[in-house]
RNA sequence: GGCCCCGUCGUCUAGCGGCCUAGGACGCCGCCCUCUCAAGGCGGUAGCGCGGGUUCGAAUCCCGUCGGGGCUACCA
């Protein structure tokens, strides 16, 4: 009835001329992950990273790490280092790969260039290469010709050369790549996330597998050590879901030279999307995962929030452990739409998660940030630990990340000589209107035999809510900024009494206009 | 242009033919609590792109359409 019923139905017979070789279900799982490292770790990355984890702490399999540094002019040592040190920090492990080993190494493809050429050797050996000499101009310039849009790249024109052909491109200096010659069929597979997908025939044209320098490329190195380290699983972002009918095509050459035992499955995750509708890209700052560790994310907060980019625990739930999501994680429950970054509601999963934290490691977590921020020395002295650990439950609610904790607590350690309130919050609560409030504050605190927080309170509601007759708004305010120099604190009786008796006076009384 | 994928509140999602007058979360708004800001509690705002079809019944299935995105390198 419709034409493109038609097509469908030839796709699926397509499908089952396939007869392709995929792991059974004792087949042990094994997933990969495999950046190639050039630049900072993206938040995307880390997603695919997380799911691959998930994925297979789920299924009690392996997750293999791999890195993809095939492209000298790209990758860097940097960016090697980097990856290794975003997914310690957020505590992704992995069971084989750079500094752990495994039986299948090594696991950059740097040092694996003895197993590629001896690949390509039984690949042209079995004729499933070909010697391509078209260059790019000339492509396109068959293409004009035939009244075709260039865009549709290679035209697999250099299939059928001759011996004659070859030889005199040779004798003209030129070095050929080889090409894969792609199936003259549909490829089609069953995607895990996506389900049934299917490319038509003559929709992808031949690629080159090996340049004419005879380095390998992605396009032969991706699959072969997937092969090679017997990936079952192949999880990955939607951007390569256009690559996947060539690489079945090469996994299915690899199979008929005995290189692959199969083809594995495959599963493409959604995009992670920045501001507007395009993928996040890696020069959008909002991708840079340490930026997040930076301002002071924590793992958990981070990973929670990136699982949530395209999977979900429960209908009514959100916020989880790294635990809970391998006890839960389901590939095939992962969305296949596209996701977009929030950082709102990122904050306020991580604030989540810092609330959850217990004193002692809340402490232990804020520190390096607060030395950051110049609010302590590099090397805090038993003393101002002391006095982090008596505030950090009165913070810990009040934070987004933990870099906000500077702001917060700044005022107790701050040198009583230097202190100063913040000049916009002085100047609204400082003023002349202060003065009875401060003095009658400070007489009302003079007289306290104890410096407590009860005892301060009992002192402060007294001379100024019912002495002065003040709204408590009104009556703290020029207290609040006078001792901790913001209009925003920590609870300001446990302040004042956190400060000391003689720090609290002396900024009170400094304070007075 | 070609091929492929996707389409539920502003955002992330639940939903996999009747439990949906569509649930949760972030955001936003209001109220309560209150020494500030948070946290917490309560309430509110807002969505199935459109058109056909299948069915007793469709957010859920099919087709089309529109819209968005990805890929289209001798990068990965």
């Amino acid at each position: 009835m419709h034409p493109a019923s038609g097509e469908v139905k030839a796709d699926r017979q397509g499908y089952a001329d396939q007869a392709m070789s995929t792991p059974d279900a004792t087949t042990p799982v094994r997933a990969r992950f495999c950046p190639s490292p050039t630049g900072t770790p993206h938040v995307g990355l880390i997603r695919t990273a997380l799911f691959n984890w998930a994925f297979a702490r789920h299924t009690g399999g392996k997750l293999v790490f791999r890195i993809e540094d095939t492209d000298a002019a790209r990758d860097s040592e940097e960016s090697y280092a980097a990856i290794l040190d975003g997914l310690r920090w957020l505590g992704i492990d992995w069971d084989e790969g750079p500094e752990v080993g495994g039986e299948y190494g090594p696991y950059r493809q740097s040092l694996r260039a003895d197993k590629y050429a001896e690949v390509i050797a039984k690949l042209t050996e079995a004729g499933e290469l070909y010697e391509s000499y078209s260059s790019n101009e000339e492509v396109e310039a068959r293409r004009k010709a035939a009244g075709q849009d260039p865009k549709l790249g290679y035209d697999n024109h250099d299939r059928d050369l001759t011996d004659e052909q070859r030889a005199a491109f040779r004798a003209d200096g030129r070095e050929p790549v080889l090409r894969l010659r792609m199936p003259d069929r549909a490829i089609a597979f069953t995607d895990l996330v996506r389900g049934d997908i299917s490319f038509p025939a003559g929709s992808v044209p031949d690629p080159v597998l090996v340049r004419a320098n005879g380095q390998p490329l992605y396009t032969l190195v991706n699959p072969v050590d997937d092969a090679l380290m017997r990936i079952t699983h192949v999880l990955r972002g939607e951007d390569l879901l256009p690559s996947t009918p060539r690489q079945i095509a090469l996994y299915e050459a690899l199979q008929r030279v005995g290189v692959a035992e199969f083809t594995p499955h495959f599963g493409h995750m959604p995009l992670v999307r920045g501001e507007g509708n395009k993928k996040l890209s890696k020069r959008d700052p909002q991708s840079n995962l340490f930026a997040y560790r930076e301002r002071g994310f924590v793992p958990e907060g981070m990973l929670n929030y990136l699982a949530l980019l395209g999977w979900s625990i429960a209908e009514d739930r959100d916020i989880f452990s790294m635990a809970e999501m391998v006890e839960a994680f389901d590939i095939g429950r992962v969305s296949a739409n596209p996701a977009r970054f929030d950082l709102k509601k990122a904050e306020a999963i991580n604030a989540e998660h810092l609330r959850a934290l217990d004193t002692g490691d809340f402490v232990r977590r804020v520190l390096p940030y607060l030395s950051a921020a110049g609010v302590l020395p590099a090397e805090p002295t038993a003393d101002q630990v002391a006095t982090v650990d008596a505030i950090a439950p009165l913070v810990r609610e009040r934070l987004v990340v933990l870099s906000d904790a500077a702001g917060m607590v700044g005022f107790l350690f701050a040198d009583d000589a230097g202190f100063t309130p913040e000049a916009d919050a002085a100047a609204k609560n400082l003023g002349p209107d202060a003065e009875p409030v401060l003095t009658a504050g400070i007489a009302a605190l003079d007289a306290l035999s104890e410096w407590t927080t009860p005892a301060i309170e009992e002192a402060l509601k007294t001379a100024l809510i019912d002495g002065l007759g003040l709204k408590p708004r009104k009556a703290f305010a020029p207290v609040r900024v006078a001792v901790t120099g913001r209009t925003v604190s920590p609870p300001l009786y446990e302040s004042m009494e956190l400060l000391g008796r003689d720090r609290t006076m002396g900024r009170l009384r400094k304070a007075l206009p």
